[in-house]
DNA sequence: CCTCCACCGGAACGGAGGGGGA
DNA sequence: TCCCCCTCCGTTCCGGTGGAGG
């Protein structure tokens, strides 16, 4: 039934980007210059999720290889790799080096490695407001060699990150703006998925239809939905996928995304998501309580503070009001 | 309108842990 | 081997904030 599961994952690129040439191409002219050995302009993509964002900014990179060879480009998810180190390390890992990075490297020292080359480097910052740390980005800016793509969902959470001059510096750079896709071209996306991806028959439109309309304009999760419910389909050797595998697909893709982040937090932090689920919700005042009744060597408030916002920021529980009427709650989609 | 209180989150600190260099 | 430099994680301390309730 799967046929090439490549095409189903979520970092799958496509060897033609569909329905986003007008973006597609503002990218590539940005980046165009170098080719001809002239400085490119840094880019910044900005919108929802899952509307083809990082997609495209990979793609154009690949492209820009075919056309010149010596440029060296990386992409890092600076959510994965918020802190200095972490996103400095993934940056370093991109340039050809015989360099060995360790935990004791002076930052300076690695900056150093970045700035010693000769050849142009190009590096994507997926999700980029998630950085800790914004003298990264400074110290990169101030690297000729380098130019960057920037990625995040909203402006604004960005610039709330950084001081003035740098604002201003990525203000002045090619912003590209995304829109959710629409339904259609959900569809059309979905279409070629299946085309590439999985046995002839296997799925009738309508179904991708339904599949189309639950995923809201995200690509990520539409792909998500048809992975899963190929899966199940494989499972039960039915031989093409039903209605009925696409109606337990569109929960099961979310659990399958929810799952993976619980699984990245550690005991105590489990224990608290599991406190919040028991109770659905609650004040940060409550929650503690319970946590502090749940796990023997309880951490402090400080501490349970930092876990629940990092709750939220796996998207996890979400937090409403301030002050004394503050309260987290599960968030289950 | 004002005061109180729970909560927020930045900052500084320290110990554990890991790795290089003398 | 020891020392140094780094990160990571939790702790302590504390000024700030905004609703609730007088």
């Amino acid at each position: 039934m799967i046929t090439n599961a490549r095409v189903l994952q979520d970092d799958f690129l496509p060897n033609e980007v569909v329905h986003r040439h007008t973006e597609m191409n503002r990218v590539t002219d940005a980046l165009e210059p170098v080719v001809e050995d002239d400085i490119p302009e840094d880019a910044f993509l900005v919108g929802p999720s899952g509307a083809g964002k990082t997609c495209i900014a990979r793609y154009s990179l690949e492209k820009l290889q075919e056309e010149r060879v010596d440029i060296d480009t990386h992409y890092v998810d600076c959510w994965q790799h918020s802190n200095r180190f972490r996103a400095l390390y993934k940056v370093l890992e991109g340039v050809e080096s015989t360099y060995d990075v360790h935990r004791s490297t002076p930052h300076d020292e690695m900056i150093a490695q970045i700035e010693d080359r000769d050849q142009p480097y190009i590096v994507i910052l997926d999700e980029v407001d998630q950085l800790a740390d914004t003298q990264l980005l400074k110290q990169l800016y101030s690297i000729p060699e380098v130019t960057m793509l920037l990625i995040c969902n909203r402006e604004r959470d960005l610039y709330a990150e950084l001081d003035e001059r740098l604002q201003s510096r990525i203000r002045s750079s090619v912003t590209v703006t995304f829109d959710a896709y629409t339904h259609d071209e959900i569809f059309a996306i979905l279409s070629d998925r299946v085309k590439w991806g999985l046995a002839d028959d296997v799925i009738e439109d309508p179904l991708l239809e339904e599949i189309a309309t639950a995923a809201e304009g995200n690509a990520r999760d539409a792909i998500s939905i048809l992975r899963s419910a190929a899966r199940a389909a494989e499972r039960d050797g039915t031989g093409e996928i039903t209605a009925r595998h696409v109606k337990h697909a569109v929960p099961e893709a979310r659990a399958e995304i929810r799952q993976k982040n619980v699984d990245k937090l550690n005991d105590h932090q489990q224990h608290l998501y599991e406190i919040l689920r028991e109770n659905g919700g609650g004040s940060p005042g409550e929650l503690y309580a319970a946590y502090r009744e749940a796990v023997e060597d309880p951490r402090t408030k400080r501490t349970v503070r930092s876990y629940l916002q990092k709750l939220e920021h796996y998207n996890l529980a979400e937090s409403s009001g301030s002050g004394p009427s503050r309260s987290y709650n599960i968030l289950e989609t």
